[in-house]
RNA sequence: GGGAGGUUGCCCGAGUGGUUAAAGGGGGCGGACUGUAAAUCCGUUGGCUACGCCUACACAGGUUCGAAUCCUGUACCUCCCA
């Protein structure tokens, strides 16, 4: 399937800029497009996957992609979907978050041979382009009254918030960027969330200003869930792609998480997974839902896409034991990378010793309960566990017996909660 | 500046001298059910190695055998008059 239809099948062309063109354009020959990241922090996360993969997938079907990391415009701020004045990072913190970016964009596209993908970062040529000259060269070709109805400048105007002269301007550096590219690297096509239309418009038009050149842009819609809501986030902040940051573990199970009202979405936004497979899942989700194929699928090919096959196995074996039987005769090794996300306290091995700790301080210790109260009620409910095995007395004492490996003892609240205390 | 009313546990909100650690609801936390979902149902929701003890109803004092409940002062809030 040629690209543009299978972008389309997907659903992820939101908007574009003459249609017709831009296939004729793909089919003339390999061609160079180019999506812009916001380094606001070290790593990605799930909410820059719709963007990365689109320019995978250009790659795939044999253009060459530019992942262009905001250095400069990071330094500005743009204020599309932004409802108010966003805080500047240093330069030292956008230093680190670009080389952060950087590191993981390896991961999603391939930068070797004459189709590889490039890496460029916006200081390296706005750096030194003075104000004057800018305001010359290419502000000149900004009529005001256009800017004032690009949707994320009118939205703000109107909105208590305002926005200052520094967001208004920043449609003026992204659409030099795109001119930039197209001089130096012949990329003619910019793509990005829908929420970037007008700073991709304001890109084409000076293009045609600046170099008389046709360039085309293409949006993707926003990846939200049924309700509405932005995807990526849980109640515990964003989905990151770094290991560090979200453990292969935590990030397989969100995915597994994901309703059925949208995993399909997922599927076509998010993985390469082809139409017959997808139709596959797709009669699955119907037909018995509580199977979850779907979800599985999606959290196996997005979890072996970023963490590779390693991580995606440990993922699954975390699953296995989470929502497993009883935990024993495991190795530490094995437990720090089951429960890499869970909080752990060491405590000193004496206590074990003599008559044991008390189930109840146990509990206490790990941070699971804030009060001896608050333990005893958990274990008179129930919800306690012990290397998965329900504690049913409260005077229960703890001894090196009751270890689930070498040094650690794995105890949960609830369902899913879990902490561990280490006897070092 | 004068007058009236209010301040209860995580939140809302009953309670106006005696089992009141404080009704009821929400939220939280458990459990059952289930698809690691939603909905539903049930339990639980100050602290303490605990059939007992301690601390709690804005804050500080007082009356009383006994107070969240009565009195005095302080703080904050709301309304009315100027």
């Amino acid at each position: 399937m040629d690209l543009l239809n299978d972008l389309t099948w997907r659903g992820l062309i939101h908007q574009a800029t003459d249609r017709k063109g831009l296939s004729d354009l793909l089919a003339s020959g390999p061609q160079t497009i180019y999506i812009g990241f916001d380094p606001t922090a070290e790593s990605l996360h799930v909410g820059h996957l719709m963007q990365v993969m689109m320019l995978r997938r250009f790659q795939r079907a044999g253009h060459r992609p530019i992942a262009l990391v905001g250095g400069a415009t990071g330094m500005i701020g743009d204020p599309s979907g932004k409802s108010e004045e966003r805080n500047l990072l240093s330069a030292e913190q956008l230093e680190k978050n670009v080389e952060g970016v950087a590191t993981q964009m390896r991961r999603f596209l391939d930068f070797e041979g004459s189709q590889g993908a490039l890496l460029l970062n916006n200081l390296t040529w706005m750096r030194d382009f003075s104000y004057l000259d800018f305001l010359r060269d290419v502000g000149k070709n900004f009529p005001v009254g256009v800017m004032l109805g690009k949707e994320s400048v009118r939205s703000r105007l109107e909105s208590e918030a305002g926005l200052s002269y520094t967001e208004f301007s920043y449609m003026l550096l992204q659409a030099y960027d795109f001119v930039h590219l197209a001089r130096e690297q012949g990329c003619r096509i910019q793509a990005g969330g829908s929420d970037q239309w007008g700073n991709i418009t304001a890109g084409i038009d000076l293009g045609r200003r600046m170099l008389g050149a046709q360039l085309f842009g293409l949006t993707a819609p926003l990846l939200t869930t049924s309700d509405g809501r932005k995807m990526g986030k849980t109640e515990q902040g964003a989905i990151w792609l770094s290991a560090d940051r979200t453990s292969p573990y935590a990030f397989y199970q969100y995915w597994i998480n994901v309703a059925d009202d949208d995993v399909l979405r997922c599927l076509r936004f998010l993985t390469e997974i082809d139409r017959q497979e997808y139709d596959q899942l797709e009669s699955q989700v119907q037909e018995n839902p509580a199977a979850r194929t779907a979800q599985q699928r999606l959290a196996s090919w997005m979890t072996q896409l970023v963490h590779g096959d390693e991580g995606l196995a440990t993922a699954q074996r975390a699953t296995e034991i989470f929502f497993g039987g009883e935990i024993d005769a495991l190795s530490d090794r094995q437990l720090g990378e089951i429960f890499a996300d869970v909080p752990s306290q060491e405590l000193s091995r004496e206590q074990l010793g003599g008559d044991g700790l008390w189930v109840v301080e146990a509990l206490c210790q790990a941070g699971l309960t804030s009060s001896n109260g608050e333990a005893r009620r958990t274990i008179k409910e129930g919800g306690a566990y012990v290397n998965n095995r329900r504690v049913t007395d409260g005077d229960q004492r703890l001894t090196t017996a009751d270890l689930a490996s070498e040094s650690t003892l794995v105890l949960r609240r609830g369902k899913k909660k879990y902490a561990l205390l280490r006897f070092i």
